[in-house]
RNA sequence: GCGCUAUUAGCUCAAUUGGAUAGAGUAGCGCACUACGAAUGCGAAGGUUGGGGGUUCGAGUCCCUCAUGGCGCACCA
């Protein structure tokens, strides 16, 4: 496929003199106004090293390049170059790679196979798998999906929550108040409600803390009655989150949480030590970060347990060495800043320069109407919850349409769910939401059932154009391009062009939502072609040419609902 | 108080990273199903890009300042 932006570089690199190729095509960009041309190329800048009017040297410029046959036009407007590209050609170019590519359209091999490691999702054990863990889990599957397109090897790490104080206080309520058989009956509800009670109880009886703590340290010291305790509450949990990952189809290559770093944090604490770096603070072990603007970090407590910070640095330490990453990625929520800052410093300081690989990649908060979430409170909304009941939704909608399904159930869930994850990867990560049952159960306009269901739409008319006229299509032999070059099959053509190159930029800014915006940008391309047009017409030629079309652009959709971790339906 | 982050149409969000007349969806209004799927498409309306300075050929985008919201700032994660 023809690179546009550095082809027209290259043939304006001929045309002036005093910048780089590099440079040229920064500058080259895309008209705001199709109207405009194809791209466009400013001359502002020129003037200054050509000691000519802008408008004048766009001139020249559009001069010489109006040769090419590359272009179907080309203009000076002021001091821009407009450029049209040649409309047949292109077209054909881009159905012919579209349909070569199939199901690799989209992907490309810049990431040479190095490996870059994902951290996400990572819910507490015990704790509800509630709506404010669905942007991590989301958001993390489909960065590694982009990875993976882009040619990386990821590894997906589950860090589960499943260390720390809190623990202590689990199993000492458990002690107190616990029942086995509602444990298992109900784990993370049950557990749940052991902890709450610890919280109220503890108002009044603050020896709990104590008894708490001491159960900790026993459980950080491998005692055999707390680390079976321990070990229950985990796999009970995790057969819970099972449940909601099956749902998301999300799996993960690790599920090495905070606990499998416990025995690796003396060896690092004694590096810190031997370098220098720890000082003793209010009887708390701390790495001083105050000349660089930052809080001290926490190595240990004062009764010398640890910290989230030193379990975080001894997983890195244990990455870098056991998978030797070329990137560290962490889905983590953006109230955890400072904590990443502080511990990449930390790792600087130790001499080690792949602090510089290891990227936090910050989302902001879900808050409900109510208010803040709050486990505690009660003030929670599950994500299985919301689930099923989008997937219930879409089963009501299935029926009242009458839709000619195999089967209702697995469609309903491709749909609700794929509607809860779109919606959760359309807009900017950093951007903080307020959660809303209306908005996570509305299918019309920029949502994920809209992609999808023109997507099966598309699936629609190849079904009713026959398999004679598919495979004719798909062969790419005898198109007769001419036949599809109105403006709305060009425009689609553009935006299927566009793809490999939103995938790439998805990808160096860490943000799904630039794939999510151009699957609904190709979506809405593909409705307006589909009303402008007939597709399926008597012309045997123009139909060929628009099935191809049809056929690459189901296709490009079905990648970039993929790469956001989501199903494409055949019918809906 | 300090730090990070956000502020664009009534609402939810874009804007090719400094380029031309700031675009979508949604809500409300009007229109289009005897053509291939109306979970759709089309039209009109909707804006002092939070305020004020500055940088330059050009600013929603960069700098300064103020305001408002969110988050964080030592033994939770």
């Amino acid at each position: 496929m023809v690179n546009f932006k550095e082809e027209i570089a290259k043939l304006i690199a001929e045309n002036i003199e005093g910048l780089s190729l590099e440079e040229i095509q920064s500058m080259v960009e895309v008209p705001t106004d199709a109207k405009m041309g194809d791209y466009a190329f400013p001359c502002f800048k020129l003037a200054k090293t050509l000691r000519k009017a802008p408008p004048l040297i766009a001139k020249g410029i559009a001069e010489a390049l109006s040769k090419n046959p590359m272009f179907e036009k080309v203009e000076q407007v002021n001091a821009y170059v407009n450029m049209f590209i040649s409309k047949e050609e292109f077209v054909k170019d881009i159905v012919t790679e579209v349909l070569e590519k199939g199901v690799e359209y989209g992907k490309s091999d810049i990431g040479q196979g190095k490996k870059v490691i994902v951290e996400f999702s990572s819910p507490n054990i015990a704790k509800p798998f509630h709506i404010g863990h669905i942007r991590s889990t989301v958001i993390g599957n489909s960065i590694h999906k982009i990875y993976e397109a882009l040619g990386y090897e990821t590894i997906r790490i589950n860090h589960l929550g499943d260390y720390g104080t809190q623990f202590g206080k689990m199993i000492c309520a458990y002690r107190h108040w616990g029942n086995k058989e509602d444990v298992i009956k109900e784990p993370i509800k049950t557990l749940l409600s052991y902890y709450t009670k610890f919280h109220v109880e503890v108002e009044s009886h603050p020896e709990l803390d104590d008894e708490a703590r001491e159960i900790f340290t026993k459980l950080e010291h491998g005692e055999q009655e707390e680390v079976e305790l321990w070990q229950w509450f985990r796999d009970e949990s995790l057969k819970e989150f099972n449940r909601v990952y099956e749902m998301l189809g999300i799996s993960f290559d690790s599920y090495a949480g905070e606990s499998f770093y416990s025995d690796k944090m003396p060896r690092f604490v004694k590096e810190l030590e031997d370098k220098g770096l720890l000082q003793e603070s209010q009887g708390a072990q701390i790495v001083d970060l105050e000349e660089y603007g930052m809080s001290p970090a926490l190595i240990t407590k004062s009764d010398g347990s640890t910290l989230y910070i030193t379990r975080d640095i001894a997983a890195a330490v244990y990455r870098k060495e056991h998978y030797d990453f070329y990137k560290n990625l962490y889905i983590v929520a953006s109230q955890q800043n400072l904590h990443f800052q502080q511990w990449f410093k930390v790792v600087e300081l130790l001499g080690y320069d792949w602090y510089k690989d290891c990227v936090h990649i910050p989302f902001g908060l879900v808050s409900l109407e109510e208010g803040t979430m709050s486990t505690r409170h009660g003030r929670v909304v599950f994500l299985e919850d919301v689930l099923n009941r989008a997937v219930e939704q879409t089963k009501e909608i299935i029926m009242e349409k009458n839709v000619n399904t195999d089967n209702v159930d697995e469609t309903a869930k491709q749909v609700g769910i794929g509607a809860v994850i779109f919606q959760e990867l359309s807009n900017n990560r950093i951007k903080d939401y307020v959660f809303s049952w209306n908005k996570v159960l509305n299918f019309d306009g920029e949502t994920g059932p809209y992609v999808q269901y023109t997507h099966a739409r598309a699936a629609s008319i190849l079904r009713k154009a026959g398999e004679q006229v598919v495979s004719n299509a798909e062969a790419l032999k005898n198109i007769d391009y001419s036949k599809i070059c109105s403006e709305s099959a060009y425009e689609l053509a553009k935006l299927l062009y566009k793809f490999p190159q939103v995938v790439i930029d998805a990808g160096e800014k860490y943000e799904p939502s630039i794939v999510t915006r151009h699957v609904v940008d190709m979506a809405q391309s593909f409705n307006r072609f589909y009303h402008d047009e007939h597709i399926l017409v008597e012309d045997e030629g123009e139909k060929l040419a628009k099935v191809a079309l049809v056929i690459a652009a189901k296709n490009a959709i079905k990648n970039g609902l993929g790469l956001l971790g989501m199903e494409a339906p055949e019918r809906m």
